[in-house]
RNA sequence: GGGCUGUUAGCUCAAUCGGUAGAGCAACUGACUCUUAAUCAGUAGGUCCCCGGUUCGAUCCCGGGACAGCCCA
């Protein structure tokens, strides 16, 4: 603080905002990064950049410091004898770790062959009055990691390279559906009729039409409706919001990826999804095979194919004549302690749950379930070959729910019903509804034979970064304010 | 929601079987013109998360609370 002051006495502004810079760090790497000792020696190479001073090793008379800025790194050299006087007494009084600076030189290789610039001119753009972490251990405290993003991405390469991958996941992700002639689009976020998923909302209010309001759940319902509207292909990707627990595996808003795509099916959507992660894999991986925390994934097609009760026998170990009624189903589960079963849940309903907790933390590398009971599927088409099943498929990974997707129900009439069926129950449950009587008139427009699919963003990051908790890919996850 | 654990200097961590707390890094002073966690000598830095209780005395024991982490539902 006192060096703020001085700073501003002596007529320097330590929060400057005049600064245009010429070239990125990576850029001078780019361009001299192969170039040897004897080049420096016979070309002189100038330089102008800027970027945070990450590190500073001083010796008196001349020090090194290490130079940041959003695209890269770079060492520079100081020297008392090679500067004007004042930059160097700038440089020794005034400049510290985390100042953002402007420097001009030229490069040259350390005797450790480092590419270096060597400084001639230097000034402060920004004081930073506030110290970094510790440059070795960082920023450890899981908290102020989350509270101080800011702080845990200058100190962590490790946080950087998340994030960066993060942005490249879903950079490839559009661009793969683009180049399949998707339409990205946006659907309300905000809605009076919170649809295309069970969960409870959160709830918001409109004043100048006094409207309550949700935040959506699902963009489901309002991306079937312009299929209806002749967009064939359409997909979104965004922010849905649910108002319940918080775990490793859930954070309030998270962002999910969903496509809709006409004259297709879900076995289709296998395939496509199939390829989409793989060459997602080796995009943000280099390979196949990732690994992720003590497993090792592979991404290599094809996925393994199972049906939901085919992997209850040979991945739950039970028979198939001890889950071939509701009554039976219920008792093992009510033996396991299972939470918020009753009696008169469907068998379908209780298989799910019964896969739920012996299948599916056994699903470790990319797997698709199909053939998911009817009961749990109130949006998906019935299978024509046997009508208790959905033409569904859910896919997992590391022993999580990654995506879900279904040959899409377009038959306004049984949707119809399965919306009363589906009211009963959320409104069993507590949840808001309503009959999404709009949604069926677009139905009765006439939905194209369409197939569509959800994948959880957030949790495709978290396997191809090797994350463990759905917080290490969220830059701010939700906390609760201090005080 | 339940159980367990944690919160000490700006950061990473110690210690105190109840007697007002230390180290490294960062900061500050000094030495040092090729370092890579630079090195060396020195200085300063604390509401021991908050509120109560027990006690001559609490950072430590007890109760309550806040926030967080892990596990379970």
């Amino acid at each position: 603080m006192d060096k703020l002051k001085k700073l501003k006495e002596s007529g320097i502004n330590p929060f400057s905002n005049d600064f245009e810079k010429k070239e990125n760090i990576k850029d001078i790497v780019e361009k001299y990064g192969g170039k040897d000792k004897d080049f420096f020696e016979n070309n002189r190479a100038d330089v102008e950049t800027a970027g945070r001073i990450i590190i500073i090793r001083s010796f008196g008379k001349a020090s090194f410091f290490r130079l940041r800025d959003g695209f890269g790194e770079i060492q520079c050299y100081i020297q008392k004898d090679a500067v004007k006087e004042k930059d160097f007494e700038l440089f020794g009084e005034y400049i510290d770790i985390g100042d953002i600076c402007a420097v001009r030189g030229h490069l040259f290789r350390t005797r450790t062959d480092e590419l270096t610039i060597k400084i001639e001119h230097i000034e402060i753009l920004t004081k930073s009055i506030l110290p970094l972490p510790e440059k070795w251990h960082g920023l450890k405290d899981i908290e102020a990691r989350f509270r101080k993003r800011y702080v845990d991405l200058i100190a962590s390469g490790e946080v950087r390279e998340i994030f960066r991958k993060r942005a490249e996941a879903i950079n490839f992700i559009r661009s793969f559906l683009n180049s399949y002639d998707f339409l990205e689009v946006e659907t309300p976020v905000m809605q009076a009729n919170p649809g295309g998923a069970t969960a409870r909302p959160f709830k918001t209010h409109h004043n100048a039409l006094n409207l309550e309001l949700y935040m959506r759940i699902a963009p489901e319902l309002y991306l079937k409706r312009l299929v209806v509207g002749g967009f064939d292909r359409v997909y979104e990707i965004g922010r849905n919001f649910r108002n319940e627990g918080i775990s490793v595996k859930h954070n309030p808003e998270f962002t999910m990826l969903e496509f809709y795509m006409a004259y297709s099916t879900y076995e289709y959507l296998m395939d496509f999804v199939e390829k989409m992660l793989s060459e997602l894999a080796v995009r943000i991986c280099g390979s196949f095979e990732i690994e992720y925390g003590s497993e090792k994934l592979n991404f290599k097609p094809p996925f393994k194919r199972i049906k939901l009760k085919e992997s209850l026998c040979t991945l739950g170990g039970f028979n198939p004549d001890e889950i071939d009624s509701a009554d039976k189903v219920y008792d093992i589960l009510r033996a396991r302690n299972t939470t918020g079963i009753s009696r008169t849940d469907s068998l379908g309903e209780l298989l799910t749950l019964l896969f739920d907790e012996t299948v599916e933390p056994k699903l470790i590398n990319p797997t698709f379930v199909t053939d998911y009971p009817i009961e749990s599927s109130p949006l998906a088409r019935r299978s024509d070959r046997d009508g208790s099943v959905a033409d569904r498929f859910e896919l997992f990974i590391a022993g999580r729910e990654i995506g879900n997707a279904f040959s899409e129900l377009n038959d306004p009439l049984d949707q119809e019903e399965r919306f009363k069926l589906q009211v009963e129950t959320k409104a069993k449950e507590g949840l808001p509804v309503e009959m999404d009587d709009d949604y069926i008139e677009a139905l009765k427009q006439g939905l194209p034979p369409t197939a569509g699919c959800g994948i959880g963003i957030d949790r495709v990051v978290m396997l191809m970064t090797n994350s463990h908790s759905i917080r290490d890919v969220i830059l701010f996850p939700l906390l609760k304010p201090l005080k």
